[in-house]
DNA sequence: TCCATATGATGCCTATATGGAATGGTCTTT
DNA sequence: AAAGACCATTCCATATAGGCATCATATGGA
């Protein structure tokens, strides 16, 4: 018992023939007459009670019909709903941000989101980069925030890019430096996050590249609370630039980290190769309508 | 999107995939890649993204999945409805009775028939022999009461064979006799039911048969009535045995008919080559158990 | 009553679809 | 690193669906 049979046998009765029914399923009246055959030997009772050329529905025939109308409409229910989820009229988006950034760059779109997809639930996820990796390979986020340049395995698009600051106590050497490098901060203890941020590897990188490993003075979650023990002289911290203008106290100041290699490149990241849902796909697009490509700080 | 397809799938969902899929399926994991495949082909949108070997629902993959489900839980309820219908568990019986007879023969019929199919509805209809044979052509009723010999395009099974006989006022010449002869009767008016009533088409072709046409006195279809006016002395009536005994007054005498061809023999008939239901089935079988082949009154 | 017409069933043929075996690529596990 | 598991793909044999032609029968009108 397949659709197409159910679909033949309920325009017959529909139209009261298996001639009209052909037509209307643009078909040949022996297709019709074969496919109703075929549903009558495969249920093992007849459906139509053929009196001369005037079909009358047995009793069989009265529940078949009635069960085909419900799954043919059934049919119609599935395709309508993909229709929405394509139409973007429903459907989720589950999205995992970093803790570093994300409300600054993000809070906006969520607002211009959710008016213009009114029926699209958006699930937000906050995780350091290395869990929101987890995360996408495990499928349980469809897209997260990262920094480029994306690691293997991933395909990103550039949000925003801008330099990172370091945060220096007012009483350190080189305060007041409009621009360090990170040879210039080589013997001073570092201020990081907790694992699992990408920061930290940009970090590490550079300080690798200038051959030293640097002293961790204290790690951190919480942004306001790395600027705190930075302006209390414990060490040096790094911020993207936006974010260290906001947070910035009067205990600290901001030189930019003259670093190549070491650019905050915010990016939405996903599995590489993956499937990506219309949800998905409008959030990409509307960050780009928002950020342009991401290379600048153009927002 | 056939129902072949929509299993296939709902199967790799919930075996976790293809191969133990296609193992209950009892098919091959080619054949399930590629049903999945035509599924997603079909509708536009990838339902599982595969993550090396472990695949995971899309938004449009779960859509699909829980109306599957649905659909295919429709199908089943489609089959498990016939089933009841074929095991008597349900369905309606549509029977049309003569009044002449139906009572007195039928009513016991229908307390066994009741208490063995609970679940099957008798709907029953109380006419002349020619509206019920124009019902059984158009499919109103099943199966209907009517007098052997059956009519050309009908099909029959007896029920009970009696003689008929004449309800003869006190006061008749012939009142008293054992057995008359419809040439006996040649000069008597005649009482007869209404139009539409086999008896009649019976008792007039035995007039024929005897030569003459019978004087009609009166018509009715009250049974009590045309004993009533018999008794009156309007004319002569005629009753199946049963019924004449059942139904005699002190003002009449019952002779029996001896007149070949003039058996009152009950039968249930039904459109010769028509597809009668489990139920019709049922109460056929039940009225052989009661009356077995209804060549003769051993009920 | 008879004929023209319409209707559904059937047989045959072809295009298509389906299912299975073999194979290849990729990921996971040991 | 090798073995195994898993899915996709290809090829082929078979089955199936759909159309054409035809037949049988019923219907409706003359």
């Amino acid at each position: 018992m397949e659709l197409r049979t159910l679909r033949a046998f309920v325009e017959v009765v529909r139209q009261g023939g298996f001639s009209p029914a052909a037509k209307v399923l643009n078909a040949t009246q022996p297709t019709i007459s074969k496919a109703v055959k075929q549903l009558e030997d495969e249920l093992g009772v007849p459906l139509l009670d053929r009196i001369g050329h005037r079909s009358q529905l047995t009793a069989a025939g009265e529940i078949v019909y009635r069960r085909a109308l419900t799954l043919l409409a059934e049919r119609e229910g599935l395709v309508a709903e993909l229709e929405d989820l394509r139409g973007l009229r429903r459907g989720s988006l589950r999205l995992g941000l970093p803790p570093l950034g994300a409300s600054t760059l993000f809070a906006p779109l969520f607002a211009v989101f959710r008016s213009r997809y009114p029926g699209i639930e958006i699930r937000l996820t906050e995780h350091g980069s290395k869990r929101l990796e987890e995360m996408l390979i495990e499928g349980e986020v469809e897209l997260a925030g990262s920094l480029l340049p994306a690691k293997e395995g991933f395909d990103g698009q550039g949000v925003r890019c801008e330099p990172l600051m370091a945060v220096l106590p007012v009483s350190h050497p080189l305060a007041g430096r409009e621009q360090v490098t990170m040879a210039d901060l080589a013997g001073f203890p570092f201020i990081l996050f907790e694992g699992g941020f990408a920061l930290n590897q940009v970090l590490g990188d550079a300080c690798a590249r200038n051959g030293f490993a640097p002293q961790i003075a204290a790690r951190s979650g919480q942004i306001d609370f790395i600027v705190e023990i930075a302006g209390a002289g414990l060490g040096v911290a790094f911020l993207p630039k936006t974010i260290a203008y906001q947070r910035r106290t009067p205990a600290v100041r901001l030189s930019e980290l003259a670093e190549p290699g070491t650019e905050w490149h915010m990016a939405i990241v996903w599995r590489k190769g993956s499937y990506l849902s219309h949800a998905a796909r409008a959030w990409l697009e509307l960050t780009r309508e928002v950020y342009g490509d991401g290379d600048g700080p153009s927002g």
